[in-house]
DNA sequence: TGATTATGACTGACCAGTCAGTCATAATGT
DNA sequence: ACATTATGACTGACTGGTCAGTCATAATCA
């Protein structure tokens, strides 16, 4: 694998110091920084974060064990910044409110397809599960996570059922006192798949609509 | 090696002094591998796997580290049968088909309140917290957990809810297909309690009467 | 050339697992 | 009953190995 060990290292570029001259190693750097934390994903979903080894994240990112310690305090600050840098988006999202034109119910069913194709089988899924593997041991990221993600969510998803109950979508009024059973599924499904996922598959998918029929009450087949 | 071909270890029964002579050692024996179990399991739940010391193990449990060597061949062996000594008693559970005389959604509000009562705030929790922790990192525990727990309480739950629609207690036939979807709020609670608990408590058997209410659909107020 | 960035050998702490030895208890002998 | 011997549960100092984090040196850049 790679082999090209001579004369990979150039990036000169620009001779003239236009506006990228100053950033060339500004840029290499932070190429560096995301390999390793790349790197970093993959070994902590693999191992967990005690058994990780600092020398697989330098050797597999490419770079010294030495090189990690430039970018990162140590080693409990790069597995926090890793979660740091994956939610990031994710709060980008949760901030812009779906597009509310639809019924409530179509809302829903567009969650629900977004986070099987975003989440479930992707980085963001092993994020998830990284968090609740490791959660317990990190407070102050578990708290974090609550704070920017699941309260965010759980507050997003409650306005979305006060919708859906005050359109007549939703019978159930108590439920928006628990919006978290709307999305139980989903993140038993993402375990599911990293517990069991290898020998009894699960179609979340699937799941997930027989779910969304239970909130909203049988499709209809007008 | 032991070349006691002749009257080699006897098992007396000690004079058949009463049915506790000869036991007391073994009954010593006994009690000091209950002691390990019980400290493993707070130490591990606290640390997890890869961070806990079996000498802090030791020193909880009142013995001193070879002794754990004694009763566990290493500390996989010890976690591992950590997790199936605590496992064996739910198994005999789910081997009780609950009392099948009141309605299905009488057995399912049966079954949510023991589980809050008997799991979610307990050691029983702690172990499915455990093994949702650490599962990934003993894809062998997992795989036991999945054949003697998991498949069963699912097919369980799978039977109930085939039950629920015959009686026209269930609407949505589609759940047969995801038993899962019964009982995922319950898990959830659990993960939520482990993760967030501190700060931002769950009342979770009141979210898991919601839940029943979406399954079933609203009480009846005859 | 001097400044910045990268390296990897090294250190010191830490810990799973071992084993020679101790001692309370049980078995056997007188 | 008492003395002697056997057993094995228990101990904890020790070993061998691992790994996070450091730092003197080297490479690269401007």
């Amino acid at each position: 694998m790679s082999a090209d060990s001579t004369s990979n290292r150039v990036r000169p570029a620009a001779s003239r110091r236009s506006g990228d001259g100053a950033s060339a190693r500004a840029a290499r750097a932070q190429e560096r920084r995301d390999a390793i934390l790349a790197a970093a994903l993959d070994a902590f979903v693999e191992r967990g974060f005690a058994a990780t080894r600092l020398e697989d994240i330098a050797a597999q990112a490419g770079v010294a064990k030495g090189t990690i310690y430039l970018h990162f305090a140590d080693k409990e600050a790069l597995f926090q910044e890793l979660v740091r840098s994956h939610i990031g988006p994710l709060i980008a999202q949760l901030a812009t409110p779906p597009a509310g034109d639809g019924s409530v119910r179509a809302m829903v069913e567009a969650f629900a397809s977004t986070f099987v194709r975003e989440v479930a089988g992707t980085r963001r899924g092993d994020i998830v599960r990284l968090i609740i593997s490791e959660g317990a041991r990190f407070p102050q990221l578990s708290e974090f996570y609550y704070r920017e993600v699941v309260s965010r969510g759980v507050e997003a998803m409650g306005r979305m059922v006060a919708l859906g109950i005050a359109r007549g979508e939703i019978r159930n009024e108590a439920l928006a006192r628990f919006p978290q059973l709307v999305v139980a599924p989903a993140m038993v499904g993402i375990i599911w798949q990293g517990l069991f996922g290898a020998y009894a598959p699960l179609d979340i998918l699937a799941m997930l609509q027989v779910h969304i029929d239970l909130v909203f009450g049988p499709r209809r087949t007008e």
